[in-house]
RNA sequence: GGCGGCGUAGCCAAGUGGUAAGGCAGCGCUCUGCAAAAGCGCUAUUCAUCGGUUCAAAUCCGGUCGCCGCCUCCA
């Protein structure tokens, strides 16, 4: 397997450290908000490349953080004149439904910044301790200067390193790259915890640090995020963490590209930003969303649009109806070795593609490859037969996730009665009869499909 | 100003040296009481553009045009 490793900006072999195992650490929601669908083109990868090293065999151990408590979360609560975990509490509990309806698989910790702090303190104590961080104003800062690698994830020139010159807030002068908070000095309005080094609260990259640390020890494997986390988040995380623990932080970085909403960046002021409620209120498909998500690559930018919607739940349907088709087979008999042959083939192929820097479209290429192979031949296809191509199907949606299981709900008696009732009047020619039921039903959501095999449904 | 990306059919999107995957939409046909669904077939002599390297380029190199991202809150 391979995939481009930001730090080296290079497509690099995945080897992991401890074999067979993979500590994961994925940035997570700041929630001071309703999260949007650009926060969610990032962790439905992040899902997918965990889901594909499952698939792969490997144990995962996924780590990601809740930042709530920064510049954010305290203005909003200010804002809204409620305590700071109120605010974040009910942003959390969004985020996680969210989650459900998108088919992503719960990390093993949600770790909390502000359940932290005593973490973040001692690795900052180690910092001071060791000469990579000063005390200034009543708040810490990180000396970039002390730091020889700074600079290298987001190839950033040094000449434009700016030491000494300290920024409280999580902004940054675009002049120059500066030294980063790491504890920032108490002020009116804010929570505080108290610390050796004086009354305050954590910078924002410390928390990563910390966290990670506890969770996946000094060392891991994987970190990822959205492109805009490389600066200076990133950054500044790495240097913390191996300053602290003079040795490599992490060895791959993946980062995914922003999404755009009809071609535009999101913002407030164009009124393109949404979230997967105002989706949901129009009615749309989380699973169209997860698939439109997934379908172009990770390092490109993804144009967002309904019409795209439309078409990634179209797509959805052809998976879905070819399912149908493959649960309604009745035929006793064999498997065939040539269908056997030809789903392993295409197993393979679709773990070629997934495990070449993730090519999900490639993989998808290969799946409606396979259906179009058997679509002709689904007369000819004994349940054995169908069976293992459901079965292939699930196994690529452990990793694709774009299926949501569990939908045949029993037929309602009386549903049955109106079948049956049709039925009766299209064998004594009554068509109007026949399709007033039919429209009857199709307003409940059933759809009837006359086929040589006697009547099916299935839900709209 | 610094760093980086993209431009492939009506739309979305793979392919990165060996002669254009796949999805959506469209058209034709099959099936059908009708319809829906489904299936089958067709739909890029061509990969923004100009030039170069090569037996061979969408793929490599150089120029041009166009679009975009990050460097600022942000996934």
């Amino acid at each position: 397997m391979r995939f481009f490793n930001t730090l080296t900006r290079r497509l690099e072999e995945f080897r992991e450290i401890e074999k067979g195992k993979i500590g994961l650490y994925t940035c997570g929601p700041t929630v001071y908000d309703y999260p949007h669908i650009g926060n969610y083109r990032s962790y439905v990868f992040e899902d997918l490349v965990k889901r594909f090293f499952i698939f792969s065999g490997y144990r995962v151990r996924h780590v990601m953080n809740i930042t709530d408590i920064d510049d954010k979360t305290i203005r909003k609560a200010n804002e809204l004149g409620v305590p700071l975990a109120e605010v974040t509490q009910k942003f959390i509990d969004a985020f996680h439904g969210d989650l459900r309806r998108l088919n992503i698989l719960k990390a093993d910790v949600y770790p909390r910044a502000t359940e932290h702090i005593p973490e973040m303190l001692s690795l900052i104590a180690v910092l001071l301790d060791k000469g990579f961080a000063y005390k200034k104003d009543g708040s810490v800062y990180f000396s970039i200067e002390s730091f020889k690698e700074y600079g290298r994830l987001a190839n950033i020139d040094r000449d434009k390193l700016k030491p000494g010159a300290a920024v409280d807030s999580d902004e940054y002068d675009k002049e120059a790259v500066q030294d980063f908070v790491l504890w920032k000095g108490r002020k009116s309005g804010e929570p505080s915890w108290p610390a050796a080094f004086g009354e305050g609260r954590p910078g924002w990259h410390i928390e990563c640090s910390a966290m990670s640390m506890k969770y996946l020890g000094a060392h891991f494997d994987i970190h990822m995020g959205g492109v805009d986390n490389i600066f200076p988040h990133h950054e500044n995380e790495i240097a913390q963490s191996e300053c602290a623990n003079g040795r490599t932080f992490v060895n791959y970085w993946l980062h995914c590209q922003h999404l755009v909403v009809d071609n535009r960046k999101m913002s407030k002021s164009l009124g393109n930003v949404y979230t997967m409620d105002d989706l949901r209120q129009r009615g749309l498909d989380p699973m169209a969303v997860r698939y439109l998500l997934i379908s172009s690559h990770y390092r490109k930018l993804l144009n967002f649009t309904f019409a795209g919607l439309e078409m990634a739940g179209q797509a959805l349907n052809r998976i879905k109806n070819f399912i149908f088709s493959l649960k309604n087979v009745r035929a006793e008999g064999d498997a065939d070795p040539d269908l056997c042959a030809a789903i392993d083939a295409s197993l393979n192929a679709f773990r070629k593609n997934m495990a070449d820097d993730f090519n999900v479209s490639g993989a998808l290429g290969v799946m409606f490859d396979l259906i179009h192979e058997v679509n002709p031949r689904l007369n000819a296809l004994s349940q054995k037969d169908a069976a293992n191509v459901l079965d292939y199907l699930q196994r690529l949606n452990t990793v694709l996730g774009v299926l949501d299981q569990g939908e045949s709900a029993p037929l309602a008696a009386d549903i049955e009665e109106k079948i049956a009732q049709r039925e009766k009047a299209r064998k004594g020619k009554d068509f109007a009869l026949a399709d007033a039921i039919r429209a009857e039903l199709k307003k409940q959501g059933i759809v009837l499909l006359d086929t040589p095999d006697g009547v099916k449904w299935k839900k709209e």
